[in-house]
DNA sequence: GGCACACTTCGGCGGGCGCCGAAGTGTTCG
DNA sequence: CGAACACTTCGGCGCCCGCCGAAGTGTGCC
């Protein structure tokens, strides 16, 4: 070692590249409600020209990040799987502490921020106050540990089972795994099982979708369903 | 939304930009070593003038992704605790797959890069074959569940206990938490357990580092303790 | 005290990158 | 077919950032 970098500090800076732009930073967090977005979407979003933006995805996309999918006239982009997801996930979760202050300035401006802390999706499962409530349960229920780590029990497998939620254990994606809450601190169920949930949860219609963010609203039969199964209490949510 | 940015965007943006320069992302992987190293030592390392990578050392810490700590005329870095070492193996392991084409081509130019595969340290627990034979050998004993998610069963807290290895439980770091190897590319044990476990390792003997990289060695009564207490054979460590 | 050493500050240089608008390509729709 | 539209390519502009060497500050050693 004569005194020159390591092969994989370029590699590692390259990536970080790709997200050290605000622009392309605010498309990743805007992709990270797990849908396509088309180019001009994304530009209007970021308040950029077309231009712009499109050398930004182009970029994106050559890095791994995203991938596309051309239709007619559009060019729809979404995150690249769900390793993508957390990584950004992770990245925004660091920078949470620093910007606090900020957004105790804006107070609550927006109500769309609210609605955010509330209940969202993050990529494919549930976040916010619902995500950690879920959570919570399914710990006070002993569906899931998270003493000791982070992982289903067998009450926890049953449990997916008799409610009629399949896991594709097929795959190479952990059943599992715990992402950190951006607005709550804390950890909430992410992975094959939270994503199933979530979808789960869209398809019964035990939550909605609020305009076209990530944000959710559960309804009143969701609330029903949430307690007959979870015994989450409705006032917990809201 | 009138088109303007998200808050989160900038501070994102920002965090990933402390990463995506060559220079300081060779500094946050020497500093995976766990180690605080001096100005002049990471200067040598990733080969640029003491006083470029004096700003730099400068950014990274008003950025909170170091520590410093002066003594006399130095001035010892490290990163800032688990969860940057967690952001940076997570960037660099996502990077991997890119870098593989590079690794293979270099092939096995350098003993220490096989010495590293063989095993090492990761921030501040094992890694490696090593540190994947450790979990397997967890896992097949019924020690850590790896198959609902990553959590140590009650068997796995008692084996800490009978071992005479203390774990902190006291602090907001979970006890178990997987991380990404980059050589093998499945989990090894990480978090409080991992710690603990490795720092064990090296107070009692069962391994050492080999020069001043993150490369360890296990050594005889090494090979006996890891096969008396998690039967690992020492054929599978070489 | 004087010298060696670790680190920092400063000016200056060069390159890369993000931005735009204008022009070009391909698609959809009337 | 022509107009509207989504996206891309290209020049050009300006800024930021990483690099260095030289000079300055503080510490440790003889």
């Amino acid at each position: 070692m004569t005194g020159r970098k390591d092969a994989g500090a370029a590699g590692l800076a390259a990536l970080a590249g790709l997200i050290a732009d605000e622009t392309r930073a605010a498309c990743l967090l805007a992709l990270l409600d797990g849908r396509a977005w088309t180019a001009s979407e994304l530009a209007r979003h970021a308040g950029v020209a077309a231009s712009t933006l499109s050398e930004h995805l182009g970029r994106l996309v050559a890095g791994g990040l995203l991938t596309e999918e051309r239709q007619g006239r559009h060019r729809y982009v979404r995150l690249a799987g769900p390793q993508v997801a957390q990584l950004v996930e992770e990245l925004a979760a660091q920078v949470e502490p620093g910007v606090r202050a900020a957004r105790r300035r804006t107070l609550r401006a927006s109500g769309a921020a609210a609605a955010m802390a509330h209940g969202r999706t993050c990529y494919d499962h549930l976040a916010g106050r619902l995500g950690i409530a879920v959570a919570d349960a399914f710990t006070a229920r002993g569906l899931l540990r998270q003493d000791t780590g982070f992982a289903l029990t067998d009450a926890g497998l049953r449990w997916f089972d008799t409610a009629g939620i399949g896991l594709d254990r097929t795959g190479r994606r952990p059943l599992v795994r715990s992402c950190l809450d951006w607005t709550e601190r804390r950890p909430h169920l992410a992975g094959v099982a939270g994503a199933a949930l979530c979808r789960h949860a869209l398809d019964a219609g035990w939550c909605v979708r609020i305009g076209s963010e990530r944000a959710v609203r559960v309804t009143a039969e969701g609330e029903r369903a949430l307690s007959a199964l979870l015994g989450i209490e409705a006032a917990a949510l809201r």
